[in-house]
DNA sequence: AAAACATTTCAATAACTATTGAAATGTGAA
DNA sequence: TTCACATTTCAATAGTTATTGAAATGTTTT
């Protein structure tokens, strides 16, 4: 995966309905949903529904067919596990054990936040 | 992580210069890198980069610190695997090896586009 | 204390994104 | 062929986000 298309993923997955419809979607499984399934389960107005499946689309996170008069969504998990490489990928100069997930390696909150300005 | 929480993160990461630095962080490690030699790498001026800090700061994606007159900032890894559970939880109705990543899963790309309007 | 340095804040602007109502398209049923 | 249904397209609008220049802050050096 290239930046543009990990940019381009992320921003589609970046939207409240657009997570929500993904993950339904992943749920959902390989079979996928009618679109009038997804807009009843998140009660979206079909228009509003169209845009967001277009930009997942756009992105390679849904695919789409045709069924009768419906159109069924579809996660596509190769993506999602292709941008999942992208973020992790090449961590900690070679020495992934740093920044593998799980116990004994909870990140310094100490710095959390930003030092705050002080002065007036 | 809750949904808010995801959507920001993915925000976050969902802009070009974002992810470099992001990126840039987590290959450096938790070390982390001195806001000079993050702006020196990538090109961008310090009060664009600043803006952006404080995006990745916000959804929890970086720690930073001061070192005498620099920052140091650093990838919270914590925050990105919280974020790939997120997506990938719960996935195919309790079936994970339907949408595993590997070989002999290749998502149908028969419909990876959509069927494109005809007439006009 | 003054100068130099690293970074942040502020305000303005340009560009992008989501939402909506109304109309259109494609498909199936009567 | 007419009607009903599921979804998409179009155009307008409101809201959000990134970038920039100029000024300010906090820290170290002289």
């Amino acid at each position: 995966m290239k930046k543009h298309d990990a940019v381009a993923t992320l921003a589609a997955l970046a939207q409240d309905s657009r997570l929500d419809v993904f993950r339904l979607l992943v749920e959902a499984g390989p079979d996928g949903m009618l679109a009038g399934q997804v807009a009843a389960a998140l009660g979206l107005p079909p228009n509003t529904l169209t845009f967001h499946f277009d930009r997942l689309r756009e992105a390679g996170l849904v695919t789409v067919r045709r069924e009768g008069r419906s159109m069924i969504y579809a996660a596509r998990f190769e993506t999602m596990h292709a941008l999942v490489a992208y973020l992790t990928d090449h961590c900690c100069q070679g020495r992934p054990e740093l920044c593998k997930p799980g116990p004994g390696n909870a990140t310094r909150l100490s710095a959390a936040r930003k030092p705050e300005r002080v002065s007036g």
